[in-house]
DNA sequence: TATGAATGAGACTTCATTCAT
DNA sequence: GATGAATGAAGTCTCATTCAT
C-alpha cells in the first residue's frame, strides 16, 4: 500500500538484514521474533521467507555477509601499515572503531555467533576464520621479519588478540555509561599486547 | 520411584544444577528444555520448580554458585604466588586448567552468561565482577611494586587478560580435535601478556 | 483447511465468541479449555490469541459485548411501555425471555460474571452496571410520577428485582425438567414485586 | 513440631474447614490452592486428604455442614415469630445478618455453590434445598392463614426472596465501601417483598 | 495419624512457518 | 513477488494428589 521510496526498491533483502541486526542486537537471537524483524523492515512476515530459508538462515546470512564486508575492509586498511606492528595497530584500531559505526553488527557477532557456532547445525563460520586469518597473516609476517618473537605461537596469539578486543567490545556494549572511548582503548590494547604489562627492565 | 541412594540424599538441588550444567553446555540455554534437565537429574519436571523459581533462576543460580566456588578457589590458589607476576601466572593457569576438570561449567559461563547479562532482566553477574576484581587486585599490586608498568590501565588490562583466556577457552571447547593442551597454552598466554609479542630489542 | 463459506468470512472472532458462550455455559470458565473453544469454533488454538489477549480477555469481551447488546435491546423495548410500571413489566419479561433465546449467554453471565467481578484483576463490569441503571431509571421515574412508593430505596429495589430474576434464571437453567415457563414466571415475578406477597386488606 | 494448643487438639478437620472458608471466600474455589488451605489450617498438605477425599469434597463438605448449621439455626429463630409474616421478617433479617458474623461463609455459598451445583459431578445441594424449604414452609403457612395471597406461586416466590437477599449479599460483599448496613437493608427488603413497590391506592 | 517432598498430567500461550489470495 | 491470517507443535510452569517415612 505505501509507495516505496524508489531508492529502496528491490533492496528488500538488505532492509531485512539491517532490521535483523538492529533487532538481534537489541534482544538477542532467541528473544527476537521474526514478525518483529518484519515490522522493522517494513515487510510482511512471509516476505522474509522469500529471501531467507528460515530464522537461522537469516542469522547466518547476516553474519557471513556482514563479516565479509568487515574482512574485505580491514584487509584494505592494513595495507596502509608500514610494517607488521603497524598493521596490527591498524587491525586493532579498526575493530574497536567498529563499535562506533557498526555497534549493532558487532553486538550480534559478539553474542550470537557464539551461539550459532555451537548450536546451529552444520555451520562453520567461514568468514570469522578469514578474519582470524588476517591476524595470523600479520603475526606470521612479523615473525619472519623479526619484529615479533620467533617463538610466538601464532594460533594462540591471534586468539589472544581477538579475545582481548572482543571482551573490551562486550564491556563497551554492556556498560550503560561508557567509561572509555574505543579509539583510546585500542591504543592501550595495542601497547599491552605488543609490549606486555611488565615494566621494562633497564 | 525416586532412588534413595544414601549418598545422594538431600542433594537433589545439586543434582539438578549438575544436570543443568551438562545440558546447558551441550545445547545452550534457549535450546535446553526444562524437561530434559529433569530427565538428566532423574527428577520429575515439577521438582525443578521446588528448588528454582524458573528456568532463568536455574541459570542464574548455577552461575552465581559455581562462580563463587571458582572465585574462592582462585583466591586461595594465588596466595601461593610469590609476587604479582607469579600470581598472574597462577590465575591464568587456574582458569585454563578449569577447562579440563570443569569443562561444562566453563562452557556455560562462556556462552550463557553473556546472554544472561544482556537479556535477563535485572541481573548483575556479581560473581563475575568478583572474578575480575581478583585480576584487578593482582594488577594494582604489581603496579605498586613496580613489577608492572606504572601507566597500565588496570580496567583495560584485566579485560584483556580475561578476554584472551576466554577466547582460548572457546576455541578449546569448540574445536573437535583439541590442537593444544590447556596447560601448555596457559604458559604461552602468560608469556604473551606479560612480555608482549614484540621481539626483545637489544 | 479453513472453510471459506462466504457467509462466514470475517466472522472468525464472532465464531469464537459464540463457541466460548457454548463451552463456558456448559462447563464453566475454569473447567473450559482454550483448546476446546478452539475446536468448537473450528479454528486452531493459536487463532484465538489473534482476537483475544488471553482466556480472561475472552470472557470479559464476551460479557461486555453481549451485555451491550442486551442493554441496548432492553432500552429500546421499554420505550413501548406506557408508564413506569409497564416498563418494569417489559424489563422483567425481557430478562426472563432471554432464557429461551439466549440461554447460553444468560448462563455465562449468571455464573461467570460473578467470578470475574471478584477474581479478575482490574475488571469492572461496566455493562452490568448499565443494565442495573436501566432499572434505576424506571424506579426513579415511577417515584416521581407517584406510581411507586416515595420512600422506595432505589438502590436496594433494583438489586431485589435483578436478584429475583437472576435466581429464577439459575433455577431454570439448573433444573433438568423445567417446571415453569419463563414467560409465565415473569408475570408472577412482576406481580410479586409490584404488589408484594401480602394479601390485600379490605 | 510446634506444640498444639490443647483447645485445638483433635479439631483438625474443623480447622481445615474454617481455613477453607477463609481461602475460598478470598480467592474463589478455582484460584485457591490446597496447599494454601493447608498453611492457613496449620496442617500439612497431605493431612487434608486424611479428612477429605479431594478438593471438591472439601468444598461440598464445607457447604453441607455449614449450611446445616445455618438451616438449623434459622429454623429455631423463626419459632419466635408470631405469624408467617413475622417469621419471614426474621428469616430475611437472619440471612442478611449472616453477612456480618459469617461473611466468609456467605461469600463461599454465594459464588461457589453456583459453580458446584453446575460443575461438580453428581452433587445435589441438599442443604440448600432445605434452606429454601424453610422459606416454602413460611409461605405455605401464610397462604393457609390468609396472610399471603392465595394465588401466590410458592416455588417462584421463595426463589424471589432468596434471589433478592442473595444479590444484596453479593453487592455488600463486592463493594469496598459498604453503602448500606445489612440490618437496615433487611427491613427494606422485607417491606418491598411483602408490600411490593407500588404506592398504596386510597 | 501426620508429614511434605515429589510427582506428572495437562493448561495456557508463543511464534516460526505456510499458503491462499 | 508480496501479504498476513492462520496454523499447531511444543515449552514452561502449576498444583492436586500420593506415599515413604
Amino acid at each position: 500500500m505505501p509507495k516505496k521510496d524508489p531508492s529502496q526498491l528491490g533492496d528488500k533483502r538488505n532492509r531485512i538484514l539491517q532490521a535483523a541486526i538492529e533487532v538481534f542486537s537489541r534482544k538477542g537471537f532467541f528473544n527476537s521474533k521474526v514478525s518483529e524483524i518484519a515490522r522493522a523492515s517494513g515487510v510482511a512476515d512471509g516476505t522474509i521467507y522469500l529471501y531467507f530459508k528460515n530464522k537461522d538462515d537469516l542469522l547466518i546470512s547476516l553474519f557471513e555477509e556482514k563479516m565479509a564486508e568487515v574482512v574485505a575492509d580491514v584487509k584494505k586498511r592494513i595495507q596502509a601499515g608500514e610494517n607488521p606492528l603497524d598493521r596490527m595497530r591498524i587491525f586493532i584500531e579498526n575493530h574497536m572503531g567498529l563499535l562506533e559505526c557498526e555497534a549493532g553488527l558487532i553486538e550480534v557477532l559478539q553474542v550470537e555467533l557464539r551461539q550459532s557456532s555451537k548450536f546451529l547445525k552444520d555451520y562453520t563460520p567461514v568468514k570469522f576464520f578469514e578474519y582470524l586469518d588476517v591476524l595470523s597473516g600479520i603475526l606470521e609476517e612479523g615473525k619472519r621479519e623479526g619484529v615479533f618473537r620467533p617463538d610466538l605461537n601464532v594460533n594462540v596469539a591471534r586468539r589472544v588478540v581477538f579475545g582481548a578486543m572482543d571482551e573490551l567490545s562486550r564491556t563497551y556494549i554492556l556498560s550503560k555509561r561508557q567509561k572509555f572511548h574505543p579509539s583510546v582503548t585500542s591504543a592501550e590494547v595495542f601497547q599491552l599486547l605488543s609490549e606486555g604489562f611488565c615494566a621494562k627492565r633497564a
